[in-house]
DNA sequence: AATGTATATCGGAAATTCCCGATATACCAA
DNA sequence: TTGGTATATCGGGAATTTCCGATATACATT
């Protein structure tokens, strides 16, 4: 994965919030659980009403995150879950230890 | 120090390329010696030679990652030497590893 | 004081990012 | 098939970033 674009991903107040969030879906998306439970990550919906923005910037900013693979998705049914992708952010904390 | 403005100083090559030579002035910078040495770190022109780009330009550059805490510089006569920060990426290495 | 060198700052054109509304696509239910 | 819901993609105005040339500032030398 291309580091420019990784940091690119970072580089925005409200996706930072959004892999933040991620951490602990329960806290932060209740509502998620009477919807379907966080077997796969929380749904675009649910992020777009924390967030506060509309659909298409976040469905976007979920898709730069994805791209730079520091989350992963997973469609099913209509909806398209997210979560954080961990080995990512092991991987670039040592990256940023020792190659940068 | 905001993590935005950290991950958006990371956001460019040539700023990248410019820490990562700055690991190894001795290495990258080696018309340094002849100049001064490299207890200070290495001289805004030297960078600017090697980085093709003009002079305002990395001399803009070299004070964004400085505004980010990535490098530290120190004015000697009619140079600036600049150097990298290593506690900064250690810092946020643990960044990345536990608050993102 | 006058000149030369190293760096910083200013002003701006082109490219990119931010975030939106509108529309397209995918899936589900009746 | 028709209509409804969730998400993705498109087109674009505003803001920011990239990188430049010109100029300002700081210091050293003569």
């Amino acid at each position: 994965m291309d580091h420019v674009e990784i940091f690119k991903a970072l580089s925005n107040k409200t996706r930072l919030q959004i892999l933040n969030w991620l951490k602990e879906p329960e806290l932060n998306f209740p509502e998620q659980k009477q919807h379907a439970g966080f077997d796969h990550g929380v749904c675009v919906g649910q992020i777009q009403l924390k967030a506060g923005l509309t659909q298409s910037t976040v469905s976007e900013y979920l898709s730069v995150l994805q791209r730079a693979g520091l989350v992963k998705s997973k469609r099913v049914g209509q909806w398209t879950y997210y979560q954080r992708n961990e080995e990512a952010f092991e991987i670039l904390s040592q990256m940023v230890r020792a190659e940068i």
